[in-house]
DNA sequence: ATGCTCTGCTAAATCATTTTAGCTGCGCCG
DNA sequence: CGGCGCAGCTAAAATGATTTAGCAGAGCAT
């Protein structure tokens, strides 16, 4: 790999000038006495050479290496890692940096691993980053270069970027209610678990933040609660059948994510129920099902490549500890409409 | 970052010997002289300092950096990046290596850009993966290190890893005909660029080879072919609206990707069809999506992850040239039972 | 006594860059 | 005529490892 490449003292050879002559040219040193010829006979080596300098010599020397490192604890699992990493890389991309990355799965062996793998290779800033958003502890071993949290919070007071939950439920229950929904509002996905530990979620108490305010703020309180154990479609299915069974409906539900929505869509159709005629769905993230839903999913997307773009923007142009906040756009699909009048009554689909 | 580390020579000092000494005995070199007590006191001075070697002289040295780019054309459009990226980082870290990843969105531009980086970079070979199964040049910059194409093939034969497309549809259909389909099943997802042209497609073509064959052995034909324009589920779902305006209407249904057969779910939904007693559905991908739908999806599974740790194996260990196949392994779920007994009637769902 | 081999170790070169310190020659001032 | 400053450049050190070449001393044979 990167067989005889040539190097600066081959470029200096050619120019008839020293090292030290091409080495400033080509970093563009300020206040240097070189002359104007003296600059293009190096311009013109370095290009019929086509010299690019040896980064692990110059790292060695300056101990800067154009490389951040994204630690992350789990990629696999969610298919929002993608777009952190790829806001991230765009960023390093115009500030001319490249991404080690690593994934500790959790496991604090690896990530005492990953860590030191990173720092043997003097990556200039890391970006630590979890794919849920919750608290997360910093191994000392990094602080010493900038740390950016991605996606979560930690003890300590570091900089670190999160989606705003809390606006974004806002956003959504406020749709609901310009749509005209007001007492029959239910909310699935409620869990303990989730909102009483950060180190957890950081979203689930945020978004139910938001929707609480917001309902409060029209005077108008929640139909129904449904708790779930987790955020999954089955989760959120049995939470719809749930609420269909009593009476009366909801005319609109609230799911904390589109995994549970997708649940609900499949308890509604199978209810024989449409959307939105019968009922409206709002909800967080936008999953790449919620386009794909019929009708397609409002909801209020994860702004992940954002995201991952301002964390490495922090790392290497420096930010304000604490939290930076960025805003989940609101999708505005077809499931929502204004209730029904009347008791709304079974309807079939067409055939 | 990396404050004040222990250098080799602090270790050298602290044990009363050389660099040299101390540095054969670190690297566990062979036929060297030094005494046993050379080796104690050394291991005992690195354990006390802490010390870990700076890669950047060690690879300015060595020109090894245990370090192996990972380029690939989009990460963030598809959700099963996540999975290769996650195969590639265990294999990696299993050698003591690491990942530096970039990505091109298939401009060229971009893509000379993170080629010189990871040149410039001294990567200690190449993984050049594109997330659709295609065909792919591989740059002539990055040739004179090893260069293992993932979820690509190369015109000049290269080593690369694809996913085992024919074997998951001989499997698939098998399945199929196992339960008794036989002359009513369709296929919905032809799609003459992508079975055209290797530049789009590897897997379409593969696919369709492996079902064409396992029908004609079973002496059987398709019932009906639905071309597709995208593989989206908008598409499964009109495929599958004129299927069912058909007659006779199809027993089993498979389909190119979960996106159409998740179309084809909620066609058959509106249509009050349930899935499998009124048609059985399979499909290739095994998307997490497969596993939120009622009755989950059978599918093959698309090996990612495996993937990804076969290419940095082929990477670092070396490897014969040409495909390595990896086989797509069937996920049975709930979609697929015998065909009912005469013409089968709509039928409705409980409510 | 000389030379040879073997053990156990080290000095110094090397990798490709950045950076510090300083050199050379010229013009100018006093 | 001596010294000073400046323009325009360069030699050499430094970064932290690996590796080549070889040294000092002991043992042994001749």
């Amino acid at each position: 790999m990167g067989r005889n490449r040539a190097t600066l003292a081959d470029v200096a050879r050619l120019a008839g000038l020293s090292k030290t002559a091409a080495s400033m040219v080509l970093n563009g040193r300020e206040g240097t006495r070189l002359s104007a010829e003296a600059h293009q006979r190096v311009f013109a080596a370095a290009e019929e050479l086509g010299y690019r300098p040896n980064m692990a010599a110059r790292s060695l020397r300056t101990r800067k290496t154009a490389t951040i490192a994204f630690v992350s604890d789990i990629v696999a699992t969610t298919r929002f890692a993608g777009d952190l990493i790829r806001g991230a890389l765009d960023a390093a991309r115009e500030r001319d940096h490249v991404l080690l990355i690593t994934e500790t799965q959790g496991d604090a062996a690896f990530e005492r691993y990953a860590i030191e793998a990173m720092l043997d290779r003097q990556v200039d800033g890391v970006v630590y980053a979890a794919m849920a958003t919750r608290r997360l502890t910093v191994p000392p071993a990094i602080l010493g270069g900038p740390v950016v949290l991605l996606n979560a919070v930690s003890p300590d007071e570091r900089p670190c970027v999160l989606p705003d939950d809390e606006q974004a439920a806002v956003a959504l229950v406020e749709a609901l209610l310009a749509h005209g929904h007001r007492d029959r509002i239910a909310l699935i996905g409620r869990n303990r678990l989730k909102e009483g530990d950060p180190e957890v979620s950081i979203a689930a108490p945020a978004r139910l933040r938001g929707i609480r305010a917001t309902l409060a703020a029209a005077d108008v309180g929640l139909l129904a609660e449904c708790f779930c154990a987790e955020w999954l479609p089955e989760h959120g299915y049995a939470a719809m059948r749930n609420l269909l069974s009593r009476s009366p409906r909801p005319t609109a539900v609230v799911c904390m994510n589109d995994r549970l929505a997708f649940g609900a869509y499949q308890a509604l159709g199978e209810a024989g129920l449409a959307i939105p005629e019968d009922i409206s769905v709002v909800s967080f993230d936008d999953d790449p099902i919620a386009a794909w839903l019929r009708p397609g999913l409002t909801t209020a997307a994860l702004p992940h490549e954002r995201m991952g773009r301002r964390a490495v923007e922090l790392v290497l142009d420096g930010g304000d500890a604490g939290p930076s906040y960025v805003p989940m756009p609101l999708r505005r699909r077809r499931s929502v409409a204004a209730p029904a009048a009347g008791v709304p009554a079974p309807r079939r689909a067409p055939a």
